[in-house]
DNA sequence: CGCTTAATTGACCATAATCAACCAGGGTGG
DNA sequence: CCACCCTGGTTGATTATGGTCAATTAAGCG
């Protein structure tokens, strides 16, 4: 195969991650290569794995090509919180090139395609290619940004509040990777899942699914939901996607 | 002023950052030199005074060197929750590098001494000084990490336990730059701002202040704390502090 | 079609919020 | 110098958001 054709191939493996990067800066067909040269052959996980564990040193970095992941941690009484949900596009544990241990698990939601990224690799980038790194940099600060804004409705918001904003979010998410469109997104996570999403219980999450089933705001049958009224949810959620950095703003 | 000197003074300004980051890696006089070089003169805040806010799109990031901020998100009922604590040697938002606008104000808590740093200059460090730049954004990746344990404290702990964390919190993060030892700190906050940190009501802090000290946890007059035993503490808190990244690990 | 997981509903309970006083200390103006 | 005031801390009574427990129904799935 023609070294060029083989490239080509390879950058639409990560198509995902190159297209978020790309709605927020230029990134030249260099850099494109470069990136898609650092990502191993796609891996296909299950649902229920984790992808790294708190404590673990891993020498690779994961891109999620396909499906959902969530960074969680969990306390010794068992209860677990996930702290950002992964959807495709995302470098679920960038992190870990410059920390580790890792303070938190990784876990497959549903059945995930990854791409392992080993850390000499990454580091290499690091230490060749300022740009392509100030990329990945702000993939990390966009994670922090998330969390904040989960901080904010986990302190001060209630629990409607707290889930019509997540739902602005992941729709925004999965919209700016082609996984989401007219308002409508296949999220197929257990209401026992969202619970640990909302820091909640199950049962809390069911009694929220129907406040916002009643309100008319989302219909949502199995792992199909469609917003139904996006300004009144966005407006409920007191949403601002701000935080997301989907604009075009080059670093 | 023989150059050297200079030099050794513009180091002595920046000398709660430069302890923190030595204690992970090892930092060349001309890194530190360079990280000098790109703080500004210090400037005195008053108590309440913003750093930045909500939308702000800086030119420069803060580099807090005496006081506590705090990374705040205010909804539109008023209601805020602080983010993080910032301490002497934070970069209080040295994401604003590459994300801009800003997701969330900082506030000075008490006085703060600050030295301001130009993107300008910054940017040029991720242009030349990969190890300089792993190091900053070890920075914002340790936010983040920070960021996860206070989401799972909001949403799986109770404020009890959710207290005594932030306690260890902030007592390994002052020690780790000799603002706090011997399981003593001054910590001049008000419990409406404790209330802010923790998510809760500030009678509700009260309460959990007098729980703390009921159970000879610390002892608590004024602004200076004292934690009578450090052991029990982290047990109810269920603290591990790994992900405060203290220890020694090159990047 | 049986089995297992997930969703749903109701009854009751608990953590923390809200509302409302009241108190203590420290700074300030008369 | 001292009364006053303002902020911050403390306490009690009541409410409410969301948790727990338990049972029932629905939905996939082999």
């Amino acid at each position: 195969m023609p070294l060029l054709a083989a490239r080509r191939l390879e950058v639409a493996l990560i198509s995902p991650l190159i297209e978020k990067l790309s709605r927020r800066d230029f990134i030249s067909e260099e850099e494109k290569a470069v990136l898609a040269d650092v990502v191993a052959p796609p891996v296909t996980l299950k649902a229920g794995q984790n992808i790294v564990e708190q404590y673990d040193r891993p020498s690779r970095s994961t891109l999620l090509l396909d499906g959902f992941a969530a960074r969680y941690v969990v306390l010794m009484n068992g209860a677990r919180q996930i702290t950002e949900l992964n959807v495709p596009g995302d470098f679920v544990d960038l992190h870990s090139l410059l920390m580790s241990p890792m303070d938190h698990g990784v876990v497959c939601l549903t059945d995930c395609k990854v791409g392992y990224c080993p850390h000499e690799a990454l580091r290499f980038i690091s230490q060749t290619q300022p740009h392509l790194t100030r990329l990945l940099w702000l993939e990390t600060l966009i994670d922090a940004a998330v969390h904040r804004q989960w901080l904010a409705g986990l302190g001060r918001r209630t629990a409607f509040g707290r889930f019509a904003h997540f739902l602005c979010e992941v729709y925004l998410r999965l919209a700016s990777v082609e996984r989401a469109e007219g308002h409508r997104m296949e999220l197929p996570l257990s209401q026992a899942i969202l619970a640990d999403v909302l820091g909640l219980s199950a049962v809390h999450v069911n009694r929220s699914v129907a406040q916002l089933r009643a309100d008319g705001l989302v219909e949502w049958s199995g792992r199909m939901i469609r917003i139904l009224d996006w300004d009144r949810l966005v407006r409920v959620a007191e949403f601002d996607p701000t935080y997301l950095r989907l604009g075009r703003d080059p670093v």
